[in-house]
DNA sequence: AATTAAATGTGAAATGGTTAACAAACTATT
DNA sequence: AATAGTTTGTTAACCATTTCACATTTAATT
């Protein structure tokens, strides 16, 4: 009996991208298979976890043996569908967005930054490490067909009015730096990156510790 | 009988960034007063948790009327000590690196980026947006006293190296953005950005969801 | 082929986090 | 001062996730 046919937990869909790194990083390494415990100590997650987690996709191990490397890096590629490249668009080329633009996923060949947007004229007509940068009022001619997800790296004010067009556009995955919650269709999924949000609680989490420290002393 | 003493949950501190930043806003639009269903409506968390976790911190509130916006100011300014101004140190000069120094945080007057170091000699002896650039291996000279803060902007391969030198300069608060797991003493707290990963999983969700829209069809 | 050793996959329990619902507490009004 | 109306803070239920612990399955060995 398999679990793999239920929902996926939320939390098992975070830690795939994890899975499938170190996975990758084992096959280059030529290891031929591995443990659960030996996976858990790579990317320190219980080896519970990580076998409740596998177990979503199917019984992907065998007893008494472990996991076959090459079984996992098919698996684990298929569910990220590593093998058809995902074209993505840059909305904004200021410091964030230019280097997205030059880092372009390198490490991932399925992930390619195909295109930018930005609405100052100054920007508009370059070309940055080959991805060329139109301008934002023209981004309905100019996103080439395809183009599904897009990484808006523009401030806070200007989000707002970016997402519809996106959507008008044919964008339905969205990663974003600005942190305002900002309406969207229904069948858009947004991610929010919040680097002061970030900042901000592991510092809360580092001082607490730290008078933690203080009054065991 | 208040919550107050209790451990506060991992969740919740990850939230407090979210509640300042509302209440600050709000605070600059001359509102005096907030209810939890007010707040729940501006950062799309349900009012339920909003008092729960409010509920934490004491009794913030009065019933029948709601929170004032000054004295919840006051509460979370004092949790995220925004009186004291953080001193931060990057480490790694590159496309990200840079990007942080140019923003430097900037609606945050209390996280200020004062130094940054990087390896690369073509980088090291600049000023950039008036935070300079030092020579990684003079980090023990060059960390001004009192920054127990750092961003590791680094390539993933140089992190772990990085680390036991921040450690003994003093650092205890470290954000990254290379996701490999590093070693670290246990009263440093670390946390990982793993810009890749979000992506990944935003795409499995966002697929996933168009495989259940395309369902129903 | 039989036996031993090993590691998976998963019930079940524990932990962590969210939310409905409401008594109690407070404001506003008369 | 009494009453009506409002909203908090919290209880209790719920849901999600993690983790323990082990029956089961498979590999390896004799
Ligand atoms: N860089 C950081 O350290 C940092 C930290 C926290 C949050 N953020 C957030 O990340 C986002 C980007 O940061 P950044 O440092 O690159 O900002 P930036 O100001 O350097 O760049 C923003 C770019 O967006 C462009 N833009 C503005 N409106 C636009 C529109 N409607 N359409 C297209 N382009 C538009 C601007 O012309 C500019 O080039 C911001 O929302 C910022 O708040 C950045
Ligand atoms: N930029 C992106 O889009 C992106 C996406 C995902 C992850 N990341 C990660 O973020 C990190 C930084 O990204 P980036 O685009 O700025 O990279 P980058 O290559 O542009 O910059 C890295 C900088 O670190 C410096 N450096 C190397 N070793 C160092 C050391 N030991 N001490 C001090 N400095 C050192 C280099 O000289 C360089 O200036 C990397 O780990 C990268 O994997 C970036």
């Amino acid at each position: 009996m398999s679990e793999q046919n239920r929902r996926i937990p939320r939390a098992t869909i975070r830690r795939i991208p994890l899975y499938y790194r170190a996975i990758e990083q084992l096959q280059r390494q030529g290891v031929q298979r591995v443990r659960s415990d030996r996976l858990s100590e790579i990317i320190h997650i219980p080896s519970a976890t990580i076998r409740r987690d596998f177990s979503h996709f199917g019984e992907l191990g065998k007893s008494g043996y472990g996991y076959s490397v090459s079984r996992l890096a098919a698996a684990f590629g298929a569910l990220l569908e590593v093998e058809s490249a995902e074209h993505i668009a840059i909305i904004g080329v200021g410091g964030l967005g230019r280097a997205l633009i030059v880092n372009n996923f390198r490490r991932n060949p399925d992930l390619t930054i195909v295109v930018a947007f930005d609405i100052d004229p100054a920007k508009v007509g370059q070309s940055i490490a080959g991805v060329p940068v139109y301008a934002f009022t023209e981004l309905a001619q100019r996103l080439p067909p395809g183009v599904h997800t897009a990484i808006m790296a523009v401030p806070s004010a200007a989000q707002a009015a970016v997402v519809p067009v996106l959507e008008n556009a044919g964008v339905t995955a969205i990663m974003t730096f600005a942190p305002l919650p900002v309406q969207c269709r229904p069948t858009t999924t947004i991610r929010y990156i919040d680097l002061t949000s970030e900042l901000q609680s592991l510092l809360f989490t580092a001082r607490q510790r730290e008078a933690q420290v203080a009054k065991v002393d």
